[in-house]
DNA sequence: ATTCATTTTAAACACTTGTTTAAAATGAAT
DNA sequence: ATTCATTTTAAACAAGTGTTTAAAATGAAT
């Protein structure tokens, strides 16, 4: 593994952990084993650096759920594959919601100017999908838009949550998951059931 | 206004734009146009004030959604009236869901140890109206966790993706509180149906 | 063996941070 | 008018921040 690949896993683990903020370049430099200095010379600055793992976060996150909500499948069948392989990627990656949610709140501009961002909150095809099956009579008029931020987030709060949630109901790591292992067939007959016409 | 007043009110408004760490005492001491030093003088660090903010912020805001979900009526009514008075509360403190989550996840001990926090996610007594209204046949059998959890997450997530719902359907301010608002509804219908034996 | 670009190092820089100190101002009670 | 606790002030402190500098080490190509 080289400095580039040091530096990129131990400040990945750190501003996932931590946050931009509270992250020094000293503790990424000690964490992976490297002078300082070469913090900015292979990046440029802290901030660059940060920019770098947010779009390899997010790009690993993302792209394979897009292709799920983009496919040409049968409505349920879709909402559920896609309800359970986004919860297993978060179960995965139980601090990349929050890390999300940070930045998108410190430094908006900086998530949205981001290609990955696209991947990220995109339902042109599944909106398509939705007024289709409403024509066929085969659910109730909804709003796409609506719907999918539904969807998100019943899938994404509870991530956000883990902390309170794992306090108030005093859950192992293991119950935890559980719990939200649990949430995908809720989640899934919470959906259709709105959908019925 | 006094001193301590005017801390709070400054140091309220820049923690809740910026967070804890990218506000500075003197930023505050500024904006209240007050020495440095007072800030020392009233509460003893900035920990201190920012965990005073804390409560007051959480406190205000979930002090009266308790007693809705609290109170001995009618299940739909309650629900109706929760998601409607959550909502409304959240327009009028837009920023409140992402510095909870913010606070939760940098130091979740600050949150969980606030007696505040018992109102921002309890559910004793209306877990037992669910399993009530069971056992009356008039919903289906569900997990009272599960389903508040639900809940939250349709009623707060938007508020945490703020940013990223106004740039992509190019929202105004006006325009995102319509589609909120325009939530309620369909949070109720969402969750009813769910119920539905 | 020498050259030379690449990579690594230690040290320093300039700046900001939260907090403390000790003196000064304030204003009500005597 | 004096006392004295409360409040405010300016200045300094110690520690931490991201970044830069310039010298040193490395290692492949000549």
């Amino acid at each position: 593994m080289n400095t580039q690949e040091k530096i990129i896993e131990s400040a990945t683990v750190l501003f996932l952990e931590k946050g931009f903020d509270r992250t020094s370049v000293r503790e990424i430099a000690s964490k992976a084993n490297i002078n300082i200095s070469l913090m900015n010379y292979y990046f440029r600055s802290k901030e660059i650096l940060f920019e770098t793992i947010i779009d390899l976060l997010i790009g690993k996150a993302a792209a394979s759920l897009k292709d799920i909500l983009d496919a040409e499948i049968d409505l349920n069948e879709k909402i559920s594959q896609y309800t359970g392989k986004y919860i297993d990627m978060l179960i995965r990656n139980p601090l990349l919601v929050s890390f999300v949610l940070a930045v998108l709140n410190r430094n908006p501009e900086k998530l949205i100017k981001l290609k990955v961002t696209d991947n990220l909150y995109t339902t042109k095809k599944f909106s398509q999908q939705l007024n289709n099956e409403y024509l066929k009579g085969n659910i109730k008029k909804v709003d796409p838009e609506q719907f999918y931020l539904n969807m998100l987030s019943l899938i994404s709060f509870p991530f956000a949550m883990k902390h309170l949630i794992i306090e108030k109901n005093q859950f192992s790591q293991e119950e935890f998951d559980r719990f939200i292992t649990e949430r995908k067939e809720i989640i899934y007959n919470t959906l259709i059931s709105y959908l019925k016409p």
